[in-house]
RNA sequence: GGGAGAAUUCCCGAGUGGCCAAAGGGGGCAGACUGUAAAUCUGUUGUCUUCGACUUCGGUGGUUCGAAUCCACCUUCUCCCA
């Protein structure tokens, strides 16, 4: 089985523009493509893990990646599948991005050796002449074919700024660009970029007379058709800072049973035939899976070692064990102590498990909060010093989420 | 350039002088039931130390005993005409 048979038993792929030409191109190794990536924020996320797991899957069959960061395109923001324009970002906050994606991306796939490639955008796109660029490319676009693309449909109805309906010329002229100077042949990218993917083959066609590709990934959606990734508190990072370890291997053992299998397919490396094995568990015997689907993804994110020690914290957690070690800890300092005891209220706080004091007499209200193993039904419990002898009091919020304060 | 309309709490969306911290739905959170799942049911969902107080309905001023609601100006958006 070819890479290209694996992906598409894996469903990654959605569309493509000649399915033949690619899996020969694909499976002989002779790909050279890029995936754009928009430093639109300072850490990658689950979306984009998607992306560089297909970048690692092709460049392990020998094909050779381009990782494309969008320091020029942030400029202008991608009004794909969106129906409000993205905020303005500053040059400052997008270099720093650039900056942040780089180094999260390199853990991740392998640029030595020039076996991948990392550009940005913006080394060719801020100094284009508009009206060479107009005479050069803007006379290879169809305005009224540009109007009827998917990704504008929406916005068609809420307005597009004039800025962003350059975003789909600007990418095609990525790709010209990449053809041209890396022999780039192939553009990946999310489902929703077809049309300004699209764009960029059609360029290449006009200017050059060659052919080049597309591929489309299938979006990470779970069974509701939404986007997976995100929580109510914001997307689900790549970085140790903005999700931890644990919470991300939690995020994965929390998927719902009906999307286990898809997301171990599209983002683990285990062998098809394992997967298969496990999608025949039924009932909770899916639990089985699930903790394998988040040992794998923490491993191939936050490596062995932390996908080890969430593992460890999580059964210890809820199969009432007493290791706590890995646990998400705060340190308190005796400033925290007013008369030798400490709130409950401000215990939650200080450890960031409520925003706000009416929001944590609910939780206690309404029985969510344990310390130590003993419902808190005193809103205005104080807790003494002589609590913590042992070194730290273990929070329980709702079922799932643990907390150590930590006073030594 | 001319005309019409809109902006409400996390989101959608009611409310058109006091009974409004603001209906309803979604989402979130918690409880029950479970398998750290889903579905279902219950409670809850601006801030502050409970009563009560405080801040909030695009922005700034004004009218009024009292404004999300009325007036003026501004900002942004949508629609129609050119």
């Amino acid at each position: 089985m070819g890479v290209y048979e694996e992906l598409v038993a894996r469903g990654l792929i959605a569309q493509v523009t000649d399915e033949e030409e690619i899996r020969e191109l694909v499976n002989s190794g002779k790909a050279v493509f890029y995936i754009g990536f928009d430093p639109t924020a300072d850490s990658l996320h689950v979306g984009h893990f998607m992306a560089l797991c297909l970048m690692k899957r092709l460049q392990m069959a020998g094909n050779k990646p381009i990782a494309l960061i969008g320091g020029g395109t942030a400029m202008i923001g991608d009004p794909s599948g969106r129906t409000d324009m993205r905020q303005m970002m500053t040059k400052e906050t997008i270099q720093h991005n650039v900056e942040c994606f780089k180094k999260q991306m390199s853990r991740f796939i392998d640029f030595s050796d020039g076996k991948a490639l990392l550009v940005n955008n913006a080394d060719w796109l801020l100094n284009l002449n508009y009206v060479e660029l107009l005479r050069d490319v803007g006379a290879h676009f169809s305005v009224n074919r540009m109007l009827t693309a998917e990704c504008y449909k929406q916005r068609m109805e809420k307005g597009l700024s004039f800025l962003e309906f350059n975003y789909m010329i600007m990418q095609s002229y990525d790709f010209y660009a990449l053809y041209q100077n890396y022999g780039c042949n192939m553009q990946f990218g999310g489902d929703d970029q077809w049309s300004n993917m699209l764009g960029g083959t059609e360029l290449i066609r006009r200017k050059l007379g060659k052919n080049a590709y597309a591929m489309t990934i299938n979006l990470l959606l779970n069974s509701e058709g939404k986007k997976m990734g995100k929580t109510q508190s914001g997307a689900v990072w790549l970085s140790a800072e903005k999700t931890s370890p644990y919470d991300f291997y939690q995020y994965w053992r929390n998927v719902d049973d009906s999307d286990v299998i898809k997301c171990l397919k599209m983002l683990t490396f285990l062998p098809l035939e394992q997967i298969d094995e496990l999608a025949k568990l039924e009932g909770s015997e899916i639990n089985k899976a699930k903790e394998i689907l988040a040992y794998e993804v923490t491993n191939l994110i936050h490596g062995k070692e932390e996908a080890d020690k969430a593992q460890q914290a999580a059964r210890a957690l809820f199969g009432n064990k007493a290791d706590t070690d890995n646990m998400p800890s705060t340190l308190l300092s005796s400033e925290d102590f007013t008369d030798g005891a400490i709130s409950i209220l401000d215990l939650l706080k200080k450890c960031s498990l409520i925003p706000s004091n009416g929001e944590g007499r609910r939780l206690i209200q309404q029985g969510g909060i344990s310390v130590d193993d003993k419902k808190v039904t005193d809103v205005y419990m104080q807790i003494p010093k002589s609590e913590f002898e042992k070194g730290h009091v273990i929070i329980k919020k709702g079922k799932k989420v643990f907390h150590k304060a930590i006073f030594a």
